[in-house]
DNA sequence: TCTGGGGTCCTAGGACCC
DNA sequence: TCTGGGGTCCTAGGACCC
């Protein structure tokens, strides 16, 4: 989907169509403050000059999407809201809206399943269609049915998507970025040469800000400058495993499927502090939000119907250093209490004489309520996994008995 | 005044088992 | 008198993605 967290605000506020907008920051409920003070009018009648300018931002977070017009600013998603401000102090900006967006989330990937069934879900704005088995899905290399879907997504929602067509995962993902926004653009297996080597190697769905670094140290820069080298090079720089992907990849070869369902491995919740807290200085503040993740993610859990057997926590430091914490108990569990101690327990794990910006609880391990693997009676005589594992205070952190 | 939140997968060492 | 080989599970950290 283009611009999707933005272009959910458009289709309340067409009034910013054209406008430097960005998505993101908010803690602030600045479009419920807007409406309180606009109450008489309709939403899409409220006047731009009304809502609030990045500038005039205050506070952490980052930018979830930018509209096209603020991308003109070099302003671009995951960047930091303070440093977005100086690059396009004008823009305006509104937080995240998550209900809204899942809302749309859920239709454009419903109206997609009825004109093309085998789905794979890639997070709130973005899935993977198989067009092999749909009528028609090969008529002029996929264009055809790729247009079919477009149109039916901009009836139903009113927002614009980008596709790309090709033999597999990783070029369709490449090629979807070809004519952002609105987009159509089709990509065959002898195009990688002309249309793939050229490429930055970030553009590989898989080669991160690391991988970039390391690749620029030797001298690689496009994806064809990969697809040069020998296997066995990339291999022995790069690992047994990501060298030889890298080397798959830089040819345009994948043949993962399209997978059309999955099991969730862990559920967890984070937040950052508004100002970094102290374990001890801020003890009653930090216990009432770690008590909040705590019972935030149990009941997400009971709520899809899982329960879990690994409980951790993850802290970021105020150098934003991270350190987790977790351990496995013998029985799954979904109950916010029992999270909670055992969670408390891994806090004791972990330096905590330094400022932390950040807490979360994760639970991991996860079974569905019901099944056979979940069936197991908390309480019940059963075989510790490691009985000569004690999970040890780190020296010297262990007086800090704060939760 | 830097840098969100919710995920997945991989690696690597140690414990433990057969 | 130097000490296997294969396998699983647990834990911590890190890269990457949307």
């Amino acid at each position: 989907m283009d611009a999707f967290f933005a272009s959910v605000e458009l289709l309340r506020y067409p009034q910013l169509k054209g406008l430097a907008v960005v998505i993101g920051g908010g803690r602030r409920k600045v479009d419920e403050m807007i409406r309180e003070r606009f109450a008489d009018l309709p939403l899409s009648e409220i006047p731009a000059s009304a809502f609030p300018l990045l500038k005039d931002y205050v506070g952490r977070g980052v930018i979830t999407t930018a509209t096209y017009a603020a991308r003109q600013f070099g302003v671009g998603s995951a960047m930091g809201m303070m440093k977005a401000a100086k690059l396009c102090p004008h823009a305006l900006v509104l937080p995240v809206d998550f209900e809204e967006v899942r809302k749309y989330s859920r239709l454009f990937k419903s109206t997609i399943a009825e004109i093309a069934p085998v789905i794979e879900d890639r997070g709130v704005d973005e899935v993977y269609i198989d067009f092999t088995d749909v009528p028609g899905g090969q008529r002029e290399g996929g264009r055809v049915l790729a247009r079919l879907i477009q149109r039916a997504i901009h009836e139903r929602t009113g927002l614009t998507c980008s596709i790309g067509v090709a033999p597999n995962k990783l070029i369709a993902k490449m090629a979807s970025e070809f004519n952002k926004p609105n987009g159509i653009s089709v990509v065959y297996q002898e195009d990688v040469q002309t249309k793939i080597w050229p490429l930055a190697v970030r553009k590989i769905n898989g080669i991160g800000p690391k991988a970039e670094i390391k690749l620029a140290k030797l001298h690689l820069h496009t994806i064809g400058d990969i697809a040069a080298q020998e296997p066995q090079w990339l291999i022995d720089n790069f690992g047994k495993s990501y060298g030889a992907w890298m080397y798959e990849a830089a040819w345009g070869r994948d043949d993962r499927p399209v997978v059309t369902e999955s099991e969730p491995v862990s559920m967890s919740r984070e937040t950052t502090f508004d100002r970094d807290l102290h374990a001890v200085r801020d003890r009653a503040e930090l216990g009432a939000i770690f008590t909040d993740l705590c019972t935030q993610v149990a009941s997400d859990l009971k709520r899809k119907g899982y329960v879990g057997k690994t409980i951790g926590i993850k802290l970021r430091y105020d150098d934003f250093k991270i350190a987790t914490r977790d351990q496995t108990i013998e029985h799954f569990t979904a109950d916010a209490k029992e999270i909670r101690r055992v969670a408390g327990q891994c806090l004791k794990r972990v330096d905590l004489g330094r400022k932390l910006r950040l807490l979360g609880v994760r639970v991991g391990k996860l079974a569905k309520v019901g099944s056979a693997e979940a069936a197991v009676v908390p309480g019940a005589a059963s075989q510790p996994s490691h009985p000569h594992r004690v999970e040890e205070p780190a020296p010297g952190y262990g007086t800090l008995d704060l939760f």
